[in-house]
DNA sequence: CATGCTAACTTAACACCGTTAGTTGAACCA
DNA sequence: TGGTTCAACTAACGGTGTTAAGTTAGCATG
């Protein structure tokens, strides 16, 4: 059956797709082949709309990344580093099995550089040294990504005892398994906070 | 040539030789019959001693590991943190191309429970409340995996035009490639130290 | 000392993977 | 109307992790 009077792909089609394969079953659990068939496709189908898997990947990627928000340096380096972290955390959050991914390499998002300039930008803009702004911009992401990466919503819950002795709202594993969310979050803000009081600090001081 | 005199392969020496792939030719680079050819033996061979890929893997991870050191909180919280957060990230800058495969989950690496134990005991005795104890050592976690994460070594260069700008004493792209391990360890040690500020600053306050 | 069991390898094969080649016929432009 | 291009198809290639079945060395037991 070929050339379908009315097209039954489209790379936004294909990425809605795989997006939801990947949020259901997890990274692993995308294969062209299986993304081709929940599309009513075959598999080689797919090549005529992306070059590679890897560039569907990206390409998923950076449609997530576009949630996030790094227009707040105008209420301050603080406000803005907020507004940033937390809008880049929340956007992973909402999509943690393409972590893994990201994690592969940079890839072909090419956004990131944009954002990279308004960070910076921002962060002159208030008074920083242009050195420590580029450091202050790649430590923020370090905490974005070591989240994301460490979160107990994706199972890392080495310390689960630890957890559970010293967490006292939270009363047994299950209730931990359920409240895995707010402890994700609680421990970002809170590291988050303590790094930008040291910057506030850093800043205020010589 | 079945059951040899003396056994071909070891738990230890399987791990050795696929590490050794890992740090070569990438994660991606490894598979069973590459690393069963590397050690002169048939892939299925592998599996009597390990059950599963995913499961050598988790040990390998876990040897690395092995060599994170968090023996250092009798010098004090602050000390003690600093050597296990630079320990931790020395241990995953030395092989780098594992840290996808720590992106995917938690797995079986059993030991990191004896080392949150350590590093929260560490910090309680210091006179940290144990809620705030755990979100330190998930802090300071997060900055480990994400600098190790998102490492300009690892190829992350987004910003490389920002860094080309601001970073003085970086001529030109290849001289960025080349100081790349100097600006991961420098953003690092930043992200690190203001962090540590912002807990010193919370802990003598109220 | 013979016998049987287990250990540690072998080769063959399965199901799946990403991807390429070659084919088909509708849609579009001259 | 004719030719080209597009968007799908089926078939197939080389690779993957893993399982099954075969072979024999080493060891324990009668």
């Amino acid at each position: 059956m070929p050339r379908p009077t009315t097209p039954l792909l489209s790379q936004a089609g294909i990425r809605a797709s795989a997006l939801e394969i990947i949020d259901r079953e997890g990274l692993d659990g995308l294969s062209m082949r299986k993304l081709a068939a929940a599309l009513g496709v075959s598999a080689p189908a797919l090549y005529f709309h992306y070059p590679t898997k890897e560039h569907l990947l990206d390409d998923v990627a950076s449609e997530i990344m576009e949630k996030v928000d790094v227009s707040a340096f105008g209420h301050g380096w603080r406000e803005g580093l907020l507004t940033w972290a937390r809008s880049y955390r929340a956007a992973l959050a909402e999509h943690p099995n393409i972590v893994p991914f990201l994690a592969r390499g940079p890839g072909q998002r090419d956004a990131s550089l944009r954002r990279a300039d308004a960070i910076h930008g921002g962060l002159v803009a208030a008074g920083w040294p242009p050195r420590e702004a580029t450091m202050i911009g790649a430590s923020t992401k370090y905490l974005v990504l070591g989240a994301a990466m460490g979160s107990f919503s994706r199972g890392f819950v080495d310390d689960v005892q630890v957890y559970l002795d010293r967490y006292p709202s939270l009363g047994d594993a299950h209730r931990l398994r359920e409240h895995a969310d707010t402890v994700d979050r609680d421990s970002f803000e809170f590291a988050l906070t303590m790094f930008l009081d040291g910057l506030a600090a850093r800043l205020s001081k010589p």
